[in-house]
RNA sequence: GCGUCUGUAGCUCAGCUGGAUAGAGCGUUCGCCUUCUAAGCGAAAUGUCGAGGGUUCGAAUCCCCCCAGGCGUACCA
C-alpha cells in the first residue's frame, strides 16, 4: 500500500531529523501517531501528511519543523522533492506526497485485479479475529404487532451483524421474548373481551387507571380471537354459555398462551419476510423454568448485593454507578422485569460470549446503568456490555406527521413493509445514525426517483449489470436498422475477468483524460475496504449506506462520461473489468445491508 | 430537577479519533437522449456550522456554560 510507503519515508526523515538534533525537544519516543490521507483539494497532491501536531515538541513552525524532516528524504533541494515512487512538496504543516503516474497506475490495476479475484468478498477482513459476539436486538413484547421502531431495530441489528461477520467476528443473534409477566395476563384478558365479541356477545374493554391491569385494544387481537374459536369450539361454546365478566383460570391460562403464540408466529414470519433471521428466540418463561432466576439471585445474594427494604428485595445498584437501588422482588413477591433480565444477561456470560450486544430503543436508556451494574456484580469488565441506544422513527405521510402509539391504531411494520416494500424499508432504515431520530418519509421512500437513494444506488447496478449483458449479445441498430454482432463470447470474457491479469489493465492509462476518470471510479472501489471496517468498529451501518451512495454518484458521472463498448476489443475488456469490479461492490454492500441488487430495473 | 440524544444551506442529512477554501441530495434556474437503462449527467445560487466562553499554531469537530427540541426518570415490561 502507497500510504504505508509515504509513512514509512516520513518516518526515516523524521528519525533521522531527530538524531541530528534538527527537531529541538522531540524524541522519538514521543512520536504521535501520524496518518496520510488523500486530501480533500486533490491539488495538494495523492496523499498528505500533516505534521503539525509536533510542532509543540519541536518548538519550530509547521513549515520549518517539515522542511527539517524531508530534508533528509529522497533526491532535490527545499521544499521539492522526489523519490522512486513519489514526488514530495512541503506546504505549511503539510507534507504532500505527489505519487507518480507509473506507480499510481500500478496501484489501480492492482485494486481492479483484487476486486475480480475476491468477487463479492473484496474488504472482507479479521478484525474480530474470531471473537464471540451476541447481538440481541428487536426483542419484542409479545403482545401485538411490531411498530416502526422495531423495525428499525431489525434492519439495522440485520445489517450490522452482517457486518460483523465480514469483519471476521462470530455474532450470534438472539431475541428475548418477554413471555412473562403482567402483560401477558393483560394480553389473554384483552383477548377474551374479542373472544366475546365475535361470539356476538357484548363486551367492551373495561376503562382502566391502574398501571397493573390493562388492556390492548388494537384490533389485531380479532383475529386472534377468530382462529381461537375456530381452533377450540368447546372452550369457546363454555364461555359463549357461562358469559362471564371474566374468564377463569383454566380458560384464561389457555387464552394467555394462544394469543402469546398467535403473536409469535406472526412476528417471526414478518421477520423472515423483512430479512431478518435470528440465530435462537430466548423466553423468559424458560429462565424461570429451569430455576435460572433463582439461581441468579443467590449469587447476588453471596455476593452481598441484595438487601431487604420495606419487605421488598433490593440490588445494590448504586454500588455501580446507578443513581439508585432497584427493586429485584416486589413486594408482593413476585419478580420484577429487570430480575429476569440480569438472569438472561448471566446466562449470555455464561455462555461465554465476550461482547454483549444489545440494540435498544432510547426509551429505555435509563436502564443501562443498572444492567451493566449487574454485570459488574458478576465480576466481569462493565464494557462487555455495550448498549446501541436507538433514537425513534418519525413517520411522515402526506406531509404529515404520523404517530405510533402502541395501543391505538397504528402504523405497524407490516404496513409500512407493505407500503413502501422491503428494500426501501431496509434501506431507509438503516441509513440514518442511529444516534439520530429518523425522519421516515413515506412518499419519499415510495418514490421510484433520484429522490430516492435505494433506487439511485440500485439503478446504478442494474446500469453496470446491463452494460455486461450488452457486451456478450447482440443489438439491433436502430438507426441502420441492422443487427451488431456480439463484442465478445460470453465466456471469453467470463474467463479474461476471473484469470484476469494486471498487465492487460496498462490499456486503460495510455488516453490521458479517459485515465483521470478511471482513478476516480477505482480509488472509489478501494475506500469499500476502509468503509466496512469503520462501520463495524463503530457499529455504524448507516456508513455503508452512505458510501453506496457515494459510489452510485461517482459510477453514474462515470457512465455519462465515458464510453465502455467499443470497437476496441482490449480497450473495453479492461474497462469492462472495472464495470464488473463496481458491480461486485455495490453487490456485496447491498447483500450486507439486506437489499437485493436487481440486474435489470 | 437529573440523565440522555439532537441542533450544519429553504427541507432531509454527511463531515465531529481537531487541520489547508464547510459538503451531498431534494427543492429553484438553465442545459444534455443519432449506438452501453435520462430511475441518469452537467452548470448556476444557497451557510452568524443554535448562542457565548475556553484549550490549541489551528475548532463544525475537544472542554465549560447557556438556549431550543426529542426521549427517559415505576415494586410496567
Amino acid at each position: 500500500m502507497l500510504k504505508q510507503e509515504c509513512l514509512e519515508l516520513l518516518r526515516q526523515g523524521l528519525n533521522k531529523a531527530i538524531d541530528t538534533g534538527e527537531c529541538g525537544g522531540l524524541t522519538k519516543t514521543d512520536i504521535p501517531e501520524l496518518k496520510a490521507e488523500i486530501p480533500k483539494n486533490r491539488e495538494y497532491g495523492d496523499l498528505s501528511i500533516n505534521i503539525s501536531c509536533l510542532c509543540r515538541y519541536t518548538g519550530k513552525s509547521p513549515l520549518e519543523t517539515a522542511k527539517s524532516i524531508v530534508k533528509y528524504i529522497g533526491e532535490g533541494e527545499g521544499c521539492e522533492k522526489e523519490v522512486e515512487k513519489f514526488k514530495i512538496k512541503i506546504a505549511g504543516g503539510f507534507i504532500n506526497f505527489k505519487i507518480k503516474t507509473e506507480s499510481l497506475n500500478r496501484e489501480m490495476n492492482s485494486v481492479i485485479e483484487e476486486i475480480l479475484k475476491t468477487k463479492t468478498e473484496y474488504g472482507k477482513n479479521n478484525e474480530g479475529n474470531g471473537e464471540r459476539i451476541i447481538l440481541e436486538y428487536v426483542s419484542a413484547n409479545p403482545t401485538g404487532p411490531f411498530h416502526i421502531g422495531h423495525g428499525r431495530w431489525a434492519a439495522l441489528g440485520s445489517t450490522l451483524a452482517n457486518v460483523l461477520k465480514f469483519s471476521g467476528y462470530e455474532v450470534y443473534q438472539e431475541y428475548y421474548v418477554n413471555d412473562a409477566g403482567n402483560q401477558i395476563n393483560n394480553l389473554g384478558r384483552s383477548l377474551y373481551i374479542r373472544v366475546l365479541q365475535q361470539l356476538g356477545i357484548n363486551a367492551e374493554f373495561p376503562e382502566t387507571d391502574t398501571k397493573t391491569k390493562s388492556y390492548y385494544t388494537g384490533e389485531y387481537l380479532t383475529d386472534c380471537a377468530k382462529s381461537f374459536i375456530e381452533q377450540n369450539p368447546q372452550v369457546a361454546e363454555e364461555i359463549r354459555t357461562k358469559q362471564c365478566e371474566e374468564a377463569d383460570e383454566k380458560t384464561h391460562k389457555q387464552l394467555c398462551e394462544f394469543a402469546k403464540t398467535y403473536i409469535l408466529t406472526g412476528q417471526k414470519m414478518l421477520l423472515e419476510k423483512f430479512r431478518v433471521h435470528f440465530d435462537n428466540f430466548y423466553f423468559e418463561t424458560s429462565l424461570h423454568e429451569r430455576g435460572d432466576v433463582q439461581s441468579c439471585l443467590n449469587k447476588l445474594q453471596a455476593k452481598g448485593m441484595l438487601y431487604e427494604k420495606e419487605n421488598a428485595l433490593w440490588f445494590k445498584s448504586s454500588l455501580y454507578g446507578d443513581d439508585e437501588d432497584r427493586v429485584i422482588k416486589k413486594t408482593d413477591g413476585s419478580y420484577t422485569y429487570l430480575t429476569a433480565d440480569i438472569a438472561y444477561h448471566y446466562d449470555k456470560l455464561r455462555r461465554g460470549f465476550s461482547k454483549i450486544i444489545n440494540i435498544w430503543g432510547a426509551d429505555h436508556h435509563g436502564y443501562i446503568p443498572r444492567m451493566r451494574a449487574a454485570i459488574e456484580s458478576f465480576g466481569y469488565p462493565a464494557d462487555v456490555l455495550v448498549v446501541l441506544l436507538g433514537q425513534l422513527v418519525n413517520l411522515s405521510m402526506n406531509g404529515e406527521q404520523v404517530r405510533m402509539g402502541k395501543r391505538t391504531k397504528m402504523v405497524t411494520l407490516r404496513d409500512l413493509i407493505e407500503e413502501v416494500g422491503i428494500d426501501a424499508t431496509r434501506y431507509w432504515m438503516i441509513m440514518r445514525d442511529i444516534d439520530n431520530t429518523l425522519e421516515f418519509d413515506i412518499d419519499l421512500a415510495k418514490s421510484k426517483s433520484d429522490e430516492n437513494p435505494v433506487f439511485y444506488v440500485q439503478y446504478a447496478h442494474a446500469r453496470a449489470c446491463s452494460i455486461m449483458r450488452n457486451a456478450v449479445t447482440e443489438r439491433q441498430d436502430t438507426i441502420n436498422k441492422v443487427t451488431l454482432p456480439k463484442i465478445f463470447e460470453k465466456s471469453e470474457l467470463e474467463s479474461y475477468l476471473n484469470n484476469i491479469s494486471q498487465n492487460s489493465l496498462d490499456i486503460l492509462w495510455k488516453d490521458e483524460q479517459e485515465a483521470i476518470e478511471f482513478r476516480t471510479i477505482i480509488r472509489k472501489l478501494s475506500e469499500y475496504k476502509e468503509v466496512i471496517l469503520t462501520s463495524a468498529k463503530k457499529y455504524s451501518p448507516y456508513l455503508i449506506t452512505n458510501y453506496l451512495k457515494e459510489l452510485a454518484a461517482v459510477f453514474h458521472k462515470f457512465y455519462a462520461q465515458t464510453r465502455i463498448l467499443s470497437e476496441d476489443k482490449e480497450l473495453t475488456k479492461a474497462k469492462l473489468a472495472i464495470i464488473k469490479s463496481v458491480i461486485y461492490i455495490i453487490k456485496s454492500g447491498l447483500e450486507i445491508i439486506g437489499v437485493n441488487a436487481p440486474e435489470k430495473m
